[in-house]
DNA sequence: ACCTATAGTGTCGAAAAGTGGAAATAAGTG
DNA sequence: CACTTATTTCCACTTTTCGACACTATAGGT
């Protein structure tokens, strides 16, 4: 389980350390062995352990691909998604189309989601996350599913 | 079941002494493993025990990720959520990102709340205080759940 | 009132994590 | 085929983090 918000930077070669916290589960679930895409929602990319993205994979190749929505989303999704592997440093190197979508420069944001990462650059990350507060803030609509929840 | 108010002070490093009071329940109910995140209504942390954090977890991720409200929702409380230790001392650490989120210094205050603890800094703690008192005055409008309540 | 035990705070040192650069290998081009 | 450019791997240094220890303050009991 990937968990927590850490700000990381990206040196001049597009490469990354990934944070101890989160190299550990990687090293021992997938030996290193990454899949990195694109979030087709927003500008972010999203980082899979292998076994994990395999299976995701299978779903998506599972959808009704006559749909033009849905292949749009089939090609974006399986056609950004690129293996890398962490290096002795557990540093990644980022290839240029991926750090060009998420509009990525020295200042990231790594955020746990669960089953994967969420690789956001800094200001796209804030902005996202005030949005995200003015619609759970004290004057919000929340849409009625919210209101069950017991926190 | 946490209670009480309690001032307490985190040093420059982040690292913050669990009262003693708080600290023998949370011992003995998950080793002092424990989740920390935001609370997306206003800038303060939440502690949860670990065991009782995975029920929420689950209730949130069960929600309609299709509402972009909803995704926003799931993105910062689980982004957020951090596992956290005890050590030794029975300090905490709290990493920066959550420091900055609730705005917190050198003074802080931790409220019980039941299942949970609330983290807050001094200064917005007071404020959002007198903002309850007068909500809950003479004179406030009270919503129709609280008045059905026997005290 | 003093002594003792426990809670809380600060400091130091070792270890690990992060960062940058250099050298070697591979790839592409004239 | 040779030369240039890009890519990758490796090594070394710096910085931060984590854990251990020790000291101070406070509260409770005799």
């Amino acid at each position: 389980m990937f968990r927590g918000v850490q700000h990381i930077n990206m040196d001049a070669k597009g490469r990354l350390a990934m944070p101890a916290r989160q190299r550990e589960p990687l090293l021992s679930q997938c030996s290193g062995q990454i899949v990195v895409t694109i979030d087709t929602q927003t500008s972010c990319l999203v980082i899979y352990p292998l076994p994990e993205w395999e299976r995701i994979e299978g779903d998506i190749q599972g959808l009704p691909a006559l749909n033009p929505a849905v292949k749009r989303f089939q090609r974006l999704m399986l056609g950004y998604a690129t293996d890398l592997e962490l290096d002795g440093n557990g540093r990644m190197l980022l290839p240029q189309p991926l750090r060009d979508y998420a509009q990525l420069d020295k200042k990231l944001v790594l955020v746990g989601q669960g089953n994967k990462l969420e690789l956001w650059s800094e200001d796209l990350w804030l902005a996202e996350r005030d949005k995200a507060l003015v619609d759970s803030g004290p004057e919000a609509e929340l849409p009625a599913e919210l209101m069950t929840l017991t926190l």
